[in-house]
RNA sequence: GCCGCCUUAGCUCAGUUGGUUAGAGCACCAGAUUGUGGAUCUGGGGGUCCCCCGUUCGAGCCGGGGAGGCGGUACCA
């Protein structure tokens, strides 16, 4: 093969490949995800990696092209295709085909990859996991406030303290609500959100500028501000850090004092069932995405922090988040549909419970290795691995074609605990020698000569073949 | 999208004012050891110096363009 032509051995860019240690250590967090939101009565469903475009009303205006952020290809059919970009698209879908068949309100949740076609970032990928879970056809704040405790229950449950993470919810009619009362216009409104959005990270002195004249980042791009008032910037301020609900920031506004009664009502809730601000607060910085959410937003916050590769102390931040997207169904029946939940962002929720050591890695032993020291006895093999097996041991037998150094290779590799080994002496003995290869290397270590290291076989030791299995789970034992 | 930094062996990186055959550590393979991974020693294989164009007697090094990576910022359902 011309060498030119050879593609290069490399994973595509934003998405990666994921080892057996994350893997197990997933599916137990994913398991007690599960285990929670089946505590509370959801139901699990499944929809497809793809949708039809439309479907997901990603179709650029005025063009029979989808949006840029989505990976997209025409069938056979010329009809535009879609890999789902999140999990609340192809749900609400899902609801308005299946409407008469589904209990109302109907409550589910599911997790899923999701892929997103952008520059992918430090811990942002085009592919990637998340969590969901909904309740379609309930127009009750009980609906919002149930999810948000369910998502506290959901961080304990892993292995988050209270008061280590926060659920914080919002309102998008307050939001609105303050827009009206301030008269901040509709074409500055967005800009206004994304600033009010950015509080954590640029802080008051941050936002203020992108509220009025604008800010110069340190790699000295330039964005645009709101041009608000003075006085609209400080009442803004005072706004977004209030730490609870005001009446004076929405008065004279309807759909303010709306968000307000649905916030209260929350609030009310959550007092009632003994869940504390430490684990659920109003936080009036909580924007969320502008397109869709129509009502309470949420929006999961770990708070522990940790040092990162150069030693600075980094909060973990936002690993999960929801709302109210009253308007989803709608596109599909005309008939509005109430629907509310929360996504958690898998990945994202799991290289923090990692870093503060609550993630399950690699508590699966490696198996022990039989090696083929005779390839005619390759059925006698097979029989000690099925008795370890049945002993409820991981066990293999060397199924490939090397010698005995080989072999001892692939078992180090494989950081197997121990090997057994059974070749023509042994078997006239009627024994077999078990090796530990965890202790052996722990002795090898002390040994600094050729000579030394010659003269002996570490950590092993002979036991009658009848007794393989009883020899096996002692030496594990240690 | 915008701004900055980076790209030399599988990995981490040296490489002098532009000058012969481009190096190290780790990893890998083999031997010392014909039945033993891991210690030790010896040897070995590996390179389009990211790509293209230019300057030059001569480019890993200088100039232009491009690609890829990293970081920040913007957007983000």
């Amino acid at each position: 093969m011309n060498k030119d032509l050879r593609p290069k051995a490399r994973v595509a860019k934003g998405f990666r490949d994921v080892g057996p240690d994350e893997i197990r250590g997933l599916r137990t967090m994913l398991a007690t995800i599960q285990r929670v939101y089946e505590d509370y009565g959801f139901e699990p469903v499944e929809q497809p990696f793809v949708e039809y475009t439309e479907a997901l009303g990603k179709f650029l205006p005025d063009q029979d092209r989808p949006n840029a952020g989505v990976f997209s290809f025409q069938d056979d059919d010329e009809q535009w295709l879609s890999l789902r970009y999140d999990l609340t698209a192809p749900l609400a879908r899902y609801v308005a085909e299946n409407q008469q068949s589904l209990p109302t309100p109907y409550r589910s949740y599911r997790q899923g990859w999701v892929f997103r076609n952008e520059k992918p970032g430090p811990g942002r990928f085009r592919q990637f996991m998340q969590f969901d879970a909904d309740t379609v056809g309930s127009a009750s704040p009980a609906a919002d406030a149930e999810v948000c405790m369910m998502a506290a229950d959901t961080m304990e449950a892993l292995g988050i303290p209270r008061g280590q993470y926060v659920m914080k919810f919002n309102s998008r009619k307050l939001l609105d609500g303050f827009t009206e009362t301030y008269k901040i216009g509709e074409d500055v409104k967005l800009t206004w959100l994304r600033a009010l959005d950015k509080l954590d990270r640029l802080g008051k002195d941050g936002v203020a500028l992108l509220l009025g004249p604008g800010r110069k980042d340190e790699s000295g791009d330039f964005t645009k501000g709101a041009g608000l008032s003075d006085s609209q910037i400080e009442a803004s301020l005072a706004f977004a850090t209030a730490t609870t609900l005001d009446p004076q920031f929405v008065s004279g506004s309807a759909s303010g004092e709306e968000g307000l009664r649905d916030l209260q009502a929350m609030e009310t809730l959550f007092a009632a069932s003994g869940y504390g601000k430490d684990r659920v607060r109003y936080d009036s910085s909580v924007v969320r995405g502008l397109e869709y959410y129509t009502g309470p937003v949420f929006e999961c916050e770990l708070l522990m922090e940790t040092k990162d590769e150069d030693g600075r102390t980094v909060r973990f931040g936002s690993v999960g988040g929801g709302g109210r997207y009253d308007d989803l169904v709608a596109r599909f029946t005309g008939q509005k549909v109430p629907a509310t939940g929360f996504s958690i962002g898998v990945s994202r929720l799991y290289s923090a419970l990692k870093l503060v050591g609550k993630a399950q890695e690699s508590n699966v032993l490696s198996p022990v290795v039989v090696l083929v020291m005779d390839k005619d006895r390759q059925a006698d093999y097979w029989r000690m691995v099925m008795a370890l097996r049945g002993a409820g041991i991981r066990a293999e037998m060397y199924v490939g074609t090397a010698g005995m150094k080989a072999q001892m290779k692939y078992a180090d590799k494989r950081s197997a605990p121990l090997v057994v080994i059974q070749g023509g002496d042994e078997k006239a003995r009627g024994e077999l020698q078990i090796k530990d290869l965890r202790l052996g290397s722990e002795l090898a270590a002390n040994i600094a000569s050729r000579e030394e290291y010659a003269a002996q076989r570490l950590a092993q030791f002979s036991v009658p073949e009848s007794e393989l299995v009883a020899a096996v789970k002692q030496a594990l034992g240690n």
